[in-house]
DNA sequence: TCAAAAGTGTTATCCTTACACCCATGT
DNA sequence: ACATGGGTGTAAGGATAACACTTTTGA
């Protein structure tokens, strides 16, 4: 085949997920451009056997943390990416990492390309978990995607800021498109809201130019953008991407346990689910479908100091990982609590 | 970040799939050699502006025809990839693609970047459709995944070949893994067969070494392997990622009218899925589902020389690409006819 | 004793799956 | 007439979503 190949320079971008006290968050790296947080990311080095390998390591290096589950998300290699300077083309192969924020990770689970756990570089044995600052709230950075406690946000501050864009458009027909596309993605005018469109939320948001990283024209004055932290090049959409594939994976497969300690009450179960969610769920539902897919065994014993009555302890039953490799977990999206 | 970037070469490979009278095809490009297929493919140059405008250019130049529906699929660059050269690592974005074998795609639909119809290449106007063989039979690469008409494929040769890989194991604990491994991704054992498992069913035949582009030691020799064309490269492996991609997707998007033609009949429709999913439908069932969700909507006119009774013709629904961004069209597994 | 969270029970509704049967055409 | 595929109706079972209610702790 053609041997005239353009020479490009490849980077791996994890967005590494765990949820602490009820939040989303994400793991970050020392960032290059002070105050604005960055993913860990790194070039794909020569040594490394395979992608995930090598993303591995790059976190672990940058953040003094071992990755436990990781999958591939997307790769990203277009010009025009909002990148802040304009070196050419780059090309970001991401990937989506979950973990317990508190011990560090271990076994290294599933993937897609077999990696073995790579040097553990020079940060292994010592337990250099950066500051706690590292976490960064995912809420921080997309705000509107946390719909537990109320939608002023969406209804106060983006809502009006896209009907201006609505009217805007050219066309007549140009503008029901608009608006309609509108109401699917924020949930508006009848219909429901839907966790899963993080990515097509920030990308409507970005087009609209309601986003700092928007570039050009479209950008809008500063104090009409949408309240929410931006991120180093287009990391915020690499976010919003992991977001979204987060939310639709655990409602078929049970991801949600690798954000777990080994054992748990269901209550907690739920709130980790409703943290990614941002969405309250129903509880005899939830547990009702929990239970009813075994799921979860007891361990025995309780706990003490939830604030009311004790609950049991549950632990998760790694045999359904064999057991149900597709046939999935559904974790749905119910809407009263 | 990081300056001392390695620089690599980037490939793009296509996966384009039609179905023609009830089989899938593969759209493959010139071998590079004589007698192996390969997948179209090319070098990601610096002129494209985005991936699947590259991705777009290449399979138009290599093939005479233009895409419509195109999604990203996978991002491969592990060493090991069964590659017949060792020039080192390699880099392949992989697409899926979907369109009707018979006429020249026209718009360009979603995919995740924005990619309008980038210059049409040399073979635009002139409809250059080559040879019909460009249309290769994707069950004559993947046999054992059409299950319409027996499973004498996988008792009578896979699954004894399994079961002397299981036996081979080094302790009764990996025996058992071994087992229960072989019986989820192949149906057996009580398990159902899950078409979506396509991936895991290649690379498990890679691992027992049961596939020519095995390498090494594992490989078996000629006589034992099991039936099924190989490819160029791993090319037979990102035709599987696609196929499972493919499978599971139909499941709960509307993809599955980028295959069929304007109009067509219910049977046609139901025989297209069933083609996909290499497993018969239940009728009634089908019918109910698609009508249900209003995915399609009559032309008024019937088509002559089914053989029987002259069925309606419909066409698909294009509003329901809006209204149903993500809610989904369950085009279910169900197993009678 | 009261707030807070855990946990149980029941009901209506919809979707899935399956079965049996009738209709219209070409040969 | 009969084979072939198109098309309709209906019934059983299970999963969902929503109700209301009881139990056990800490403050």
């Amino acid at each position: 085949m053609g041997e005239e190949q353009e020479q490009l320079a490849v980077e791996l971008v994890a967005v590494v997920v765990a949820v602490v006290s009820g939040r989303p968050r994400v793991l970050t790296a020392p960032p290059p451009a002070p105050g604005i947080p960055a993913l860990p990311a790194g070039p794909l080095e020569a040594g490394q056997p395979s992608l995930q390998a090598g993303l591995r390591s790059w976190v672990a290096s940058q953040t003094g943390r071992q990755l436990g589950y990781v999958e591939q998300l997307y790769t990203f290699a277009d010009h025009d990416r909002g990148l802040d300077d304009t070196s050419g083309r780059r090309i970001s192969i991401s990937y989506l990492g979950l973990t317990t924020a508190g011990a560090e990770g271990a076994a290294a689970t599933e993937g897609g390309d077999a990696a073995t756990g790579s040097a553990p570089s020079m940060t292994s044995t010592t337990s250099m978990t950066s500051e706690e600052t590292d976490w960064y709230d995912a809420y921080a950075l997309l705000p509107w995607e946390d719909q537990r406690d109320g939608t002023r946000l969406v209804d106060e501050v983006i809502a009006p800021q896209l009907t201006h864009w609505v009217g805007a458009a050219g066309s007549p027909a140009d503008r029901t498109a608009r608006r309609h596309r509108c109401d699917l993605t924020f949930g508006r005018g009848g219909h429901a809201w839907l966790p899963d469109l993080a990515l097509q939320r920030y990308e409507l948001l970005y087009e609209v130019g309601l986003v700092p990283e928007a570039r050009g024209a479209w950008r809008l004055p500063d104090d009409d953008l949408v309240p929410g932290e931006r991120m180093i090049g287009d990391h915020r959409r690499i976010l919003a991407t992991g977001l979204a594939r987060l939310r639709a994976k655990i409602q078929y497969r049970p991801v949600v346990f690798e954000l777990m300690p080994p054992e748990f009450t269901l209550g907690e179960l739920q709130s980790c689910v409703e943290a990614l969610a941002g969405q309250a769920l129903h509880k005899q539902n939830f547990r009702r479908l929990v239970e009813q897919q075994a799921l979860v065994e007891e361990t025995g014993s309780v706990s003490s100091g939830t604030g009311g009555r004790p609950a049991r302890l549950y632990r998760f039953r790694r045999s359904v990982l064999d057991e149900r490799q597709v046939a999935g977990t559904k974790l749905p999206a119910l809407r009263t609590r």
